[in-house]
DNA sequence: ATATGATGTTAGATTTTATAACACGAAAAA
DNA sequence: TTTTTCGTGTTATAAAATCTAACATCATAT
């Protein structure tokens, strides 16, 4: 219930997710510029990640070293895909691009992140604490 | 088992940590001078609290929203009395400053803290993949 | 009245992160 | 094969966050 505000929290720096995530800095804003993630930010401008940031990041890594690219992995994260204008036009590129087989397997991919990423609880039982 | 090692992985700057505590930076860094937390730090130096250290510092903010003194706090927190030189001589005499009433209290909030943070399990589903 | 304890504030240095631009190799397109 | 495009590395420059150390302050204890 709360779990998600908890696992929305800003919390990381970039550095913390690079050590995290094994991705580096500059990767991780590619990925933010192509919508993949959206880390807050502080007063300053720098970013802050959240659990679930840093799990989409995870995903992204695990897509990536299945040999998936961008646009790949766009189709499979980002739930609707009827609301950017720029993205839209490029996912339907893809499509046509991806065999029956390549579709397969992203989807299979994509249930198994689901499923990974659903058991995601993050149950800490003091972390109540963190709001105010 | 390695919620051990998960809770203590160095994740969080002190800013981050000043907003989830709502300590300010120079509380955090006297406790700190004091022995109540040891964060680990960047190869640049920089702080990197553990969820233990966010949780410790939660207990002191506690303690020191109950009137608790930095001598109180120490008896309360700090486990092992026999090995700094310094702190022991302090806590000696504190001691001998508190009255049994005082001492009583002091050992029910010894008593509530651990209960408390005991159950401070931090489940998270992937926090394996944290760690390489 | 003075000393101590806990915290605020300030100054100057260092680290970390930000954006933007250019480089580059591999893969895709022409 | 030549040319683009894609994903990432690298570099430069600026700004933000953090560091230590010193001094200020106010309440409490002596």
């Amino acid at each position: 219930m709360s779990d998600n505000i908890r696992r929305n929290m800003p919390l990381f720096p970039i550095g913390t997710v690079m050590s995290l995530t094994e991705l580096s800095a500059r990767q991780i804003r590619y990925y933010e510029e192509h919508g993949l993630v959206n880390p807050a930010r502080t007063e300053g401008n720098r970013r802050l990640f959240s659990f679930n940031d840093v799990s989409r990041l995870l995903e992204i890594k695990d897509l990536i070293d299945q040999g998936v690219n961008m646009a790949g992995i766009k189709k499979i994260l980002i739930p609707n895909p009827t609301e950017s204008d720029e993205e839209e036009k490029e996912e339907k590129v893809v499509k046509k691009e991806l065999s029956d087989n390549e579709l397969r397997k992203l989807l299979k991919d994509e249930l198994i992140q689901a499923g990974r990423f659903n058991r995601t609880s993050l149950r800490q039982g003091d972390m109540s604490r963190f709001f105010h």
